[in-house]
DNA sequence: GTTAGCACTCGACACGTGAGAGTGCTAACT
DNA sequence: AGTTAGCACTCTCACGTGTCGAGTGCTAAC
């Protein structure tokens, strides 16, 4: 008689909590529906099965938790994964060893910062055993810090454009008429002079304000104008770029073993246009951040959990680095190590200006 | 009576020859062992299915054919894709609308030559449904085409070092002095005069003469030292950078649907050592080359072929596209589809010195 | 409120069977 | 000599069946 009912949706006890957090952890570790035995055997909960039992139905009527048929253990649905993850908030960072270990990776990579992003995501991919993530420090606006051309042929220079956050373009010019080295070089220099630390809308506001009859002012105004072009271009891009590595890790996981589940996610992640608002929100959220399967708005996604957490200044540049791995993820690891790596791009970020 | 037997192991005969391709092409659209009977009604070859039975055993005691059981259809050997290949080296190119197509992609990508490899390789993916591979153009000895130091902080400097053939490196310098923008641009002018179109090499050889007690060397020496570095790093780097697109499109073929077979392949890939010879083959060859399953020396690569060629100028910069696919994969169109790539690429690395 | 006991459910696995595809061989035909 | 129809044979694959075991929910006793 007396069989547990919930008295109320009201927040879990905690002797709940943890039979929640052992069936997770469980399923986790093992990739299988976990049942009562099992779960007292391993988890020394001082009850019996039977018990157990009961508070897994519990836990399933609630919403926490689910079973694939009659006679299998429960399988955490993405309400039961959200309750863990809000419960591990403060979650334990990583060990110092693991952070040395990172640093060092980052030490070795000669301070090319264009590449920091590419390293991320692979260390990300290396520690957590998912996909890693990441996208370069994207200023709101960007802005000039230097512009160099250089002669190829009679009519063909190069422009080589620096922006501030250390992103590089180079691009192909073709000229109305000949110009040497020295011709580009003084042309460079006046540019700089100019239009260093400007933004697409500044350069244009100084061109208006250009001589349209002097002869000296068109190599300059046609390059600016391919300048502010490129920078407004830059602008409008909502990701930049896109960086994973590690895709391979999430094919290992027995729920992708066969079925080309991973193939859609993996399509699905062309997706700029979702992708990008959902960086662009993690980006001014200014913390970690998890997406939990169902929670991901694109059917293809519902198999897959999202760790994100921005990095950079709120404001200036920001970019985003996380992971990507199965719905089953070990949560507390995955926010740790990136949130570790997030800080990390930080420093690495506030070096550059 | 009177059973067929092959008179000698010399070259197939025309109606041989035919039935090899007939088998291949209908097993390369199908992915399914083909039997005499469908060979006949699909492919109209005038004779019956006990003939064309009698030729299959001799092309499989030949090795060009393999038979997965007794009483199943017949497969293709790498010995047979390998016979294919050998006689379709004057492949059709591609239709006039694909060129017009790809050479469209290639004119959207604004002149940006360092993006120009990871477009081919993308393109190629698309186009061949298969993976698309590329490497950028990488000179056989870097030359320096432009250097640019910009201040930072006080004793922190961005070096921009833009080598000939398009590629750019940045690298954080860290001053022994305090060093502002006019000093760091009087330094970079003075390493361009000295060091344009010159090898690490070159440029060691011209530091010997460096008057060591003049101050006024000191920075310029410094940076120079680190130029130098970089670019021999540049140098002995078997392959630069490598840039795949498509994996995914291997994954649809049947034969790997769920086996970890790729997931192998994936990690093979990353064996730079075997990839970066291979590339260095095909690079010296100077002409499209084909690797058959088991040709490929890594075990794990014997169930994709590889369809390369190189692009740039010999001796000069080279660099490879192509795809891989898996070993039943259309070597027809895959050949004439790297070969054009390949020659717009060609074209594209002309353009730049 | 907890626990032992028990009937019940359902997937996983092994096994057996039949259909179908494709072969090699033989004997007749051109 | 080369080609073809016919046929027995082999092997895979799909399907249905039966058994096993894990895990459950329920009930009655503690």
């Amino acid at each position: 008689m007396a069989r547990r009912v919930r008295r109320s949706n009201g927040p879990l006890d905690l002797r709940e909590q943890a039979i929640l957090r052992a069936v997770i952890e469980e399923y986790v570790a093992t990739a299988t529906p976990v049942g009562s035995v099992a779960l007292v055997e391993r988890y020394g909960l001082g009850v019996s099965s039977a018990t157990v039992r009961a508070i897994l139905a519990e836990l399933e009527a609630a919403g926490y938790l689910d079973q694939p048929h009659t006679s299998a253990g429960r399988v955490p649905t993405d309400h039961g994964y959200r309750y863990y993850v809000s419960s591990i908030v403060d979650s334990p960072p990583l060990s110092p060893v693991e952070e040395l270990m990172i640093r060092h990776q980052f030490g070795q990579v000669e301070a090319a910062s264009e590449h920091w992003f590419r390293l991320a995501a692979t260390t990300l991919a290396g520690l957590t055993h998912a996909a890693g993530l990441a996208t370069p420090a994207k200023p709101r606006a960007a802005r000039v810090r230097r512009v160099d051309l250089v002669a190829i042929q009679d009519r063909l220079a190069s422009l080589i454009l620096v922006l501030r956050e250390g992103s590089i373009k180079q691009i192909l010019l073709s000229l109305d008429e000949a110009a040497d080295q020295a011709a580009l070089s003084a042309a460079a220099e006046r540019l700089n002079r100019l239009f260093t630390d400007q933004t697409a809308r500044q350069i244009d506001a100084t061109l208006v304000r250009f001589d349209p009859d002097d002869p000296a002012n068109i190599l300059v105004r046609k390059v600016a104008e391919r300048i502010a072009r490129s920078m407004r271009e830059f602008d409008t891009a909502l990701i930049e770029e896109f960086f994973s590595d590690g895709l391979l890790n999430v094919m290992e996981a027995p729920e992708f073993a066969q079925s080309d589940k991973l193939r859609r996610v993996f399509s699905a992640l062309e997706n700029r246009a979702w992708l990008g608002e959902l960086l662009r929100g993690v980006a001014s959220s200014g913390r970690v951040q998890v997406f939990i399967g169902g929670e991901n708005e694109p059917p293809e996604m519902h198999d897959v959990s999202l760790v994100l957490a921005p990095y950079g200044r709120p404001g200036r540049a920001v970019g985003v680095v996380g992971v990507l791995g199965p719905t089953r993820m070990s949560y507390a690891h995955a926010i740790g190590t990136v949130r570790f790596v997030g800080g990390l791009m930080n420093e690495l970020t506030d070096q550059l200006s």
